[in-house]
DNA sequence: TCACATTTGTACGTATGTATC
DNA sequence: AGATACATACGTACAAATGTG
């Protein structure tokens, strides 16, 4: 769950997480990411709000975006 | 409503207000404070004035601010 | 090939506060 | 005080790709 009375914004403290996890091998290079929708549900935030933290992890190199099927850990 | 004879600047009247109501418990903890647009239209003050109003709670440690959300009475 | 439902991500409109002039 | 641009959120509705039969 994110923390709404924080100063940091709820897609940036989910990206932390996923960052976290990434960097820790939880998710592995070429592994599937949680889904918008899985984000929404497991951190009780908006659809819009869970695909902007996606999109972010893209832009910071860790994540590749693949149509249809959703977001995979880059691999290097 | 302020009062714009006073030597207390308006955004500390409405503070002192906001501050009143957080006392007595009518704004209890978690719950979510009036926005920006919500103290502009009650007390007739400025955007401007009306944030800085809510920053001054935050600084005095009676508010938290989460972006795209609002300020919220903080716990404890 | 062809629907069709499902899953996935996207766009839009509105609301929130911030920064700057 | 007012105007504008920016960042962020929410909910709804939409569009694209998948996979199944």
């Amino acid at each position: 769950m994110v923390d709404y009375q924080s100063s940091v914004a709820p897609y940036r403290q989910v990206a932390a997480i996923l960052r976290g996890k990434i960097e820790r091998g939880e998710y592995e290079p070429g592994q599937r990411l949680p889904s918008v929708n899985d984000l929404v549900q497991e951190y009780g935030i908006a659809r819009t709000t869970a695909a902007k933290t996606l999109r972010l992890l893209v832009t910071e190199g860790l994540a590749e975006m693949s149509p249809g099927m959703g977001f995979y850990v880059k691999a290097g």
